[in-house]
DNA sequence: TATGAATGAGTTTTCATTCAT
DNA sequence: AATGAATGAAAACTCATTCAT
């Protein structure tokens, strides 16, 4: 019986904490990272400024709360989504998917993704990136995946690869996010194409 | 006489400008935007804190100055290399060159755009980006030149041909900033060469 | 018992509010409004600097506050005061003699009447007076009451009137704030009487 | 001829601190005096910031010669006005009337006597006045001067006279100076009327 | 655990005044 | 004498973080 009232309570807090990223993440995407005030974030998770301090110890840690919690959550769709696909060319296909259609659903997540993860100095220079690891590894499994299977290039280099890769994705989710309206299903699945298209084939007219 | 007194005045005041303008780009790239503080920039340009002032109405315009005046440079370098080459695939190979060269040779800058430009909400959100449209045409005019050419394919997207280009180009960047180590004449020779590889022809094998 | 704690709260913070505005009071009749600093006032009343813009916006905002609350206690005792006396020739006097105890009592708040009020831009452009105006009110209905006893003219112009009752006894508190020695109980008496001898009669000689 | 031309000089400077102080006028009645910038009444008066200190050693110089200069001129449009009334009584009343006439036709002027004079607690507390007591000598003499004739009363406190119809006056003009709108010759006559009965007679009915 | 009042270090910006030209 | 760029002290105000209740 303690235990069950202990694990409620702390099923309790677990909830709480959430419900302080959510408000986080929302004033985040409104204000940026540096204007966003903690009285802010309290305010909108309807607790005191204080409270905010029993569940994190500094302003960034809410910051890379978010980012580890919601990474792991993108990192756990994405390993799903592509799981069902078996050839090396659709699994790339729904990596760039999954990533842009995730990203435009969750306008905040974009925005915290593309903008102010790039913000925190210290987060992008210092963070030890497990989760954004997990994310490459992914990606880096689609490729020597399409490699064992003779339909990637044997002699591509995988860093400069998922570099470039990212690069892609994460400058149309920033274009998305700067846009502020959101793209329709269509939209996303024609763009997903002309991607893959490009990252497959490149630009170059088919020589004879 | 009065002319030439007024003229070597102004000329005084544009130097002191330039020399801010410096100065501050390196306070920028050792503690981040945000972390500069304003007497750590008049320190660095042996100015007064107030002198600064004199300059620039608001911190934040001397972020945009910065990118402003070293955008042009970039530019008129990029356009200066472009012209040389006549086909456009040439053209391709020497926009990635003289990107990736010119911030690799100025890391201070390779930092301002790539990691500190982010951080202005006012410059990333507000800010109509003249320079860098002038740097977007740039990149433009090369495709179209290539889809005239019949080098590159008749059904580009090119709005969305050119974030990728440059989202491939921006991260590239951005990496070899956060890495911190110089990268080699060969070195630089060699990612450019894939790069070019990666955008012509995709990742793809070649069919039969 | 919820209830209690707050409201016990409630009043420590009207409490601390009213510790501030006393110590303002002090600093501001020393130093003068503008050369008042936050931190002189913090001290002064025992708090951070940061406490004071707990209670108040801004610095001008602490002036208006003093005069609100200190002008509502004026006309507090000047009501009652004047309540007392029946006719209106006996009302008149005590308002002068009331007016001028007041602040000869209250050293700091003459000064602020008088003098520090006057630097607040916003105080005397912008800032539909109340308090003033209930101020105002007592004066002039004393002399419609007059008026109607038959004891005051009846061709009097009663709203310039006030300003010229206003205007005498504003100046001989400003003399006295200056002057800086406090006047005493029988001084006091003197001045009130000739004041309400020359409102009364004027200064000519009786004309047979 | 060196004379001359050295008087020429000096009239020239004359001239140029004039101006500065015309300048100087306009902007403390805009901005109050705390709120003017030296820049700006260096614009205001065409000349460079700098050339400010050569005419005046401290920014308040300027209020005070403002001060000093008109007050100068005030007082001897009063003496010229005063003079040429024989009777006190009717001396009293140019007395107002220049007064206000003059404030009213110079809103700057006023606005500097009844506002911003009050702000510089220095120049209250610690200037010696010399030529605001020449302005009250004016007034006492005119007081004095009508108990010789016997038309005032033998019993005035005249200290405390002066304090009074100067407060009268006083708060009269700050009212025009708030107000903003100015007073057409017919409202200054008439309110001089009514002051002057109200100085000489006092508020009460005449009694049988 | 939750609160929210209190803290005070920290930072941008202003502006009277100076002085080399 | 005139200029106006440079100075740098000064001060209001902010806000992440703490801690008594």
């Amino acid at each position: 019986m303690g235990e069950k009232i202990k694990s409620s309570r702390e099923e309790l807090k677990v909830q709480k904490r959430e419900h302080i990223l959510e408000a986080a993440l929302r004033i985040f995407a409104k204000m940026g990272y540096n204007q966003s005030k903690i009285s802010a974030i309290a305010k909108e998770a309807g607790v005191a400024d204080g409270t905010i301090y029993i569940y994190f110890k500094k302003k960034e840690d809410i910051l890379i709360a978010i980012f580890e919690e919601k990474m792991t959550l993108f990192n756990t769709i994405l390993e799903s989504d592509i799981c069902k696909e078996s050839s090396a060319i659709s699994q790339l296909k729904q990596f760039i998917k999954t990533h842009l259609s995730v990203l435009c659903e969750n306008h905040y997540l974009a925005n915290l993704f593309t903008v102010e993860l790039r913000q925190s100095t210290r987060f992008i220079k210092n963070y030890s990136n497990i989760k954004f690891r997990e994310y490459l590894a992914v990606l880096k499994g689609i490729i020597v995946e399409g490699q064992n299977q003779k339909i990637f290039r044997d002699d591509l280099n995988i860093s400069l690869l998922w570099k470039m890769i990212f690069g892609i994705l994460d400058q149309i989710s920033l274009f998305w996010v700067l846009k502020k309206s959101k793209q329709t299903q269509e939209e996303i699945e024609q763009v997903v194409n002309e991607i893959n298209h490009f990252i497959t084939n490149g630009i170059m007219t088919k020589e004879v």
